[in-house]
DNA sequence: GTCTATAGTAAGATAGAC
DNA sequence: GTCTATCTTACTATAGAC
């Protein structure tokens, strides 16, 4: 890994760890193991570097949703495999406590690839939904759209949930709610 | 409103928007009109006056929840009363905005009204869904724990869908897929 | 109680040598 | 490309006068 890619990992991970308020130059560098030299030969400064790094962890996101979204199977077990992959719980989203960070809210550089990440992530979701609904895994009443953006934001939550509690479990408990709720539009499959 | 009124009240405001690691002394003092002087005069410096702003906020936000929670109605009415109260949806939560500070989280005196608010919201909404099981409002799959937990946590994710957005758009659009999925564990009433 | 002065540390960068 | 000064402003107080 080059000085470049070391100073883009180390952003990633203060401002996952401490937003971009709390993330100093000084920091960065410190974890990357490079000087204030090196960093501002690369980078103009700050922004610049956690556009970087917010551009990386966006699309991380997205392809990670996707793998388990796009996989084979029924509409309920991908959107289960979705809310039930082994996750950090504790460390939260490194995109969505970026919502809570008002200079990465008042710079449109920086709060593009937030607003796109979770703009995807609803679509996404509720392609799956409505492919489900289209095939008769669902009942009519389904409201696919509303229902993906609960589903992301049941994710959201569930991180400050377990933050607050200190624990994954709040996490776990509003996910297995969802699936609870959502397994009452489910229509039984006719071959089981 | 007395100087530590309005010192507490400042330091409230600007906790909710910039957290507590983007808010400086300099500026609570110079929101709430007073001086330097005046503030360490009153508080033991930065962390004291955060203690009590977010005592404060922890308070509120109980209160109203159970406001909206403890009226009369059936157990649907009072979640969604609670769920489409009006709420300044930009702003976010003062409490669950707080999970993210990594200078909150690491202190305990600053987490513990972070943590007591959300076990009490989680519990407390948790009652009303029990209490509408055991009078018949819900089929008997309904998980009262769990489905409490998401609820809790789809109001947190709205706020990050929300604020990433820049529109209360998803937010809404996220408590009406839990409205809906729930309303799939209600038993029609017979007198209806 | 409130004000001003002082002070050490950190943030966020620029300049110029190597 | 990287390193070491240097610079300005802000942070978070403390001290002592009024």
């Amino acid at each position: 890994m080059d000085t470049v890619d070391r100073l883009i990992e180390s952003t990633r991970e203060l401002l996952w760890e401490r937003g971009y308020v709390g993330t100093s130059p000084k920091a960065i560098q410190q974890r990357a193991g490079a000087g204030q030299g090196s960093m501002y030969h690369h980078f103009t400064g700050k922004p610049e570097l956690a556009l970087a790094a917010i551009d990386r962890s966006a699309r991380e996101l997205c392809s990670a949703a996707d793998a388990e979204l796009a996989a084979p199977g029924s509409a309920v077990e991908r959107v289960t495999a979705y809310l039930r992959r082994e996750r950090d719980v504790l460390r939260g989203c490194p995109i969505g406590r970026l919502t809570q960070d008002p200079e990465i809210m008042a710079d449109p550089m920086l709060r593009e690839p937030v607003t796109q990440t979770f703009d995807w992530m609803r679509r996404r979701l509720a392609r799956v939904l409505t492919e489900g609904r289209d095939r008769g895994e669902f009942d009519a009443s389904l409201n696919a759209d509303a229902t993906a953006s609960t589903i992301v934001a049941v994710l959201q939550g569930g991180y400050v949930l377990a933050r607050a509690a200190g624990s994954a479990e709040p996490f776990d408990e509003a996910v297995t709610g969802v699936l609870g709720l959502l397994a009452g539009h489910v229509v039984p499959d006719e071959n089981s």
